[in-house]
DNA sequence: TTGACATGAAACCTTTTGGTGTTATAATGA
DNA sequence: TCATTATAACACCAAAAGGTTTCATGTCAA
């Protein structure tokens, strides 16, 4: 899919697959074909996501005989986490705000 | 981009310029032009993104005159952060982590 | 009514995505 | 040693992403 450092871990979370592979990885480390088999693409296909989730950082794999484990390595979602924390007031204070709005109304009636 | 629903909020935040019409309506609404003013890009291009947007319900355009204004529904982010939810014990609980690897290697030297 | 402004809509272009298939190489186990 | 297993490394592909340009349409303000 890519060769140098491109995909950040916004990108990286944005392909159903590769949530499900970070899910899968949150249990346990599992090799490329214990990955593979867990969906209905092709292993090749598996790879190609695993490497967008390294680029991110987000998994690490690790050469173990003829296998290749990965493992999963979720700090680089705090990125994400930070990013959502600016928007939480949002949905969060849904109450002041109507406290607030109902306040205002209150005050042109008067 | 595309024509009918298509893309969840996943992959509306995946692209730095959405994020950044996210940030820039969170604070007031705006239309399209006053939108394209704050990007090198043209409108046509920030219309798609307003679309893609559109699409996971996270912002709303609204015609006024001659012009489309558009505001935030952030709502739908409560999506990524409920995901991300899983996968904080992985970060938070690196104390706890780290408590329980030193206990085991005590146990390994007993 | 005439421009200037704001948007809508279509056609087109290039790069990236998400897949496939094939071939080659390395470790395993009987 | 030999067949099997697990990956790596390519080449190839259709469709989607992210842009652009061009042209048409609706609206506001004189």
């Amino acid at each position: 899919m890519t060769a140098v450092k491109k995909h950040d871990v916004f990108q990286a979370i944005a392909d159903p697959t590769r949530r499900e592979i970070l899910y899968l990885l949150s249990d346990q480390r599992l090799a490329i074909s214990e990955i593979t088999s867990h969906f209905s693409i092709t292993r090749t296909a598996v790879v190609k996501h695993l490497t967008i989730l390294s680029e991110a950082k987000l998994v690490s794999g690790e050469k173990v005989g003829r296998e290749k484990i990965y493992y999963l390595h979720a700090e680089p979602l705090t990125e994400i986490k930070d990013w959502l924390s600016y928007f939480e007031r949002f949905w969060d204070n849904k109450l002041s705000m109507l406290k607030y709005l109902v306040e205002n109304e209150e005050e042109d009636k008067a």
